[in-house]
DNA sequence: ATCCTCTATGCAAACGATTGCACAATCGAT
DNA sequence: ATCGATTGTGCAATCGTTTGCATAGAGGAT
């Protein structure tokens, strides 16, 4: 029945005032201008017409959408919900909004998404989709909006500021534990190189390693062409079928963790008796799979309220470029590492 | 640098002709209008200037958004991604994007957010949040905008449509498939019944009974306060403590199942040993935990999609009503139940 | 009473697109 | 050669707000 077709003109008319004024009156910062009385008439107006303001016009004139544009891999991916609601309350409380979608990990579909926010006039992006190597992102910079990079960052990351948990102190938690229970024969299986998580985690395996004083083979790494399950699972196969012994996996994320337990089970291995295993990421409901994963906590809730205080804070001070953010992880342990047999 | 501040009328400066015959060229339905040879230049123009569309002005000219509002009790529920991803495909086929928002079963929250989407001018809504008594609902009915409810439904739906699984069917499922084992005394722990997923799945658990010729006792009846863990370990925990046999527990949701083996484990019990549990949705990872949840697949992907199609032919087509869906289950066995002892 | 300073409101031009209508040019038919 | 139909562009109003500027009136100082 009633759809919102009353604009802030009736409004105006029906208090008898010019459409300016109800305006005056309905911005915060404005409404000082216009005496009390009048101002109280307005509101009573607004609502006995069922007035709603709308936000495209609005955003038109203004050139504020009060809109970011979130760009994610995949949302079926348990580590994102958790950092999404933290970017959708850091920006609420701004009265921001998010606008989500999933890329696939698509380039193509990564710039057609682009597109359709910047024609939506999105004040800036948090992109949780990063490459080492990325041109979206450059794409982004030379448009001079706001950008943050979340949970991975890219090789020279400019104008861009980045928001992420340190990688290669993680890995050095798990290594260490790993140590401690007198693992001597540690494998990994790393994410994606050309991702920076899965990069750092490697550099960070390969330091923590030395740093620790154990011997690292090269036959006992293995780069996983992803990451999900059914590569961590490919990459354990791999890593079984060359022969050369260890006793525990590093892995790059609980998806390839899980991926992992998968092929042991093929091969009728068992977790942690034959073999132990670490995540990275500690991502709901790891610690209900059988065995429990032993992995590492990140600040998933904390990250996405970090961005998002982070593109705030670039809108409001357009020149600036702020400093980028590296949250610190923590070991979690579990049943899915013990002493090695 | 070059921060999209060219319009339509830079290109139609820059090729001579007027900006009506640049928008004609631009949009597919009007472009037959305009000869060849010029549409061509215009085209080249856009790209030369790097011409990026504004949404906003055109939106606001012709009162369509090209947005759907989606609103789900919270995106960490891993039941909802696959539902979202579905969603997102449907709408992005016709050219649509949904704007997502979590309302946290909070109707004041709804509402807000409610208000902000009718500020953007959303072209319709899909609602994962319903309650049996919805004054949400209502809200959106009376604006007279496409309504879609999508897993949950609502007591009387009125133009809402829903795109829901059949609960009951899949909750007998369930009971045919532990009395089918030899289970006698099976228990259930519902869902809250003001929620169409809880109060439909307590009513099939009821009639599944009752059809297989099993005596239901009201002490093995627990009506959990949310569909959470946390609900499902306090209503398992209930249970036990009422004393009343019982070898098998029928669950409203598998979040309900996963508190529900917590409370075993509290209590030193085993499952399927000692009881075996079913649960509902089939959520990611279920697969994973100890035991493997056998558990009711509904169709999350197909869901969605179908809720996109259903909002989209509502807005083509105001005037009609278009028909409920009712999407099958299936049953999925695993290790979580087996023959009583 | 005159003038000056404020203050509260009105006016009108944007913001960037779309679209009904008018009109000029083209063409074929008579 | 004239007319009517057809086709391709231009014109200008419009979508619903915001905002710099103009202005009318109130109030105070002289």
């Amino acid at each position: 029945m009633a759809r919102a077709k009353v604009t802030i003109h009736d409004v105006a008319n029906a208090v008898g005032v010019h459409p300016s004024t109800v305006s005056r009156v309905l911005n915060a910062n404005t409404r000082h201008m216009v005496t009390a009385e009048i101002a109280q008439r307005v509101i009573e107006a607004t609502r006995a017409l069922g007035y709603h303001p709308n936000a495209l016009a609005h955003s038109l004139r203004t050139r504020r959408s009060n809109t970011i544009g979130v760009l994610i891999p995949d949302i079926t991916n348990p580590v994102f919900p958790p950092i999404l609601r933290g970017i959708e309350d850091g920006l609420a409380a701004a009265g921001y909004t998010a606008m989500i979608a999933n890329t696939d990990g698509a380039a193509d579909r990564a710039n057609l998404i682009l597109e359709g926010m910047l024609a939506r006039r999105v004040d800036g992006f948090i992109l949780a989709t990063a490459q080492r190597k990325d041109p979206t992102i450059d794409r982004c910079v030379a448009e001079d909006i706001p950008l943050v990079l979340i949970n991975r960052t890219t090789k020279s990351t400019g104008r861009a500021i980045s928001v992420v948990t340190d990688d290669a102190a993680g890995i050095a938690l798990t290594v260490a534990h790993l140590a401690g229970l007198g693992h001597k024969r540690i494998a990994h299986i790393a994410g994606p190189l050309h991702l920076s998580t899965g990069y750092e985690r490697h550099r960070g395996f390969i330091a923590a390693m030395d740093s620790v004083g154990l011997e690292r083979q090269p036959a006992l790494i293995v780069v996983a062409e992803a990451f999900s399950e059914h590569a961590g699972e490919r990459a354990m196969l791999t890593l079984l079928d060359r022969g050369k012994k260890f006793t525990a996996v590093v892995t790059g994320n609980d998806l390839l963790a899980l991926g992992a337990y998968d092929a042991l089970n093929a091969r009728g291995l068992s977790c942690p008796k034959d073999i132990s295993i670490t995540g990275f990421n500690d991502m709901p409901f790891v610690d209900k799979v059988s065995p429990p994963l032993t992995t590492v906590r990140i600040q998933h809730y904390e990250m996405g309220m970090r961005a998002a205080g982070a593109v705030l804070e670039r809108i409001k001070e357009p020149g600036t470029r702020g400093a980028d953010i590296r949250l610190e992880p923590a070991l979690v342990v579990r049943g899915s590492t013990a002493r090695p047999a």
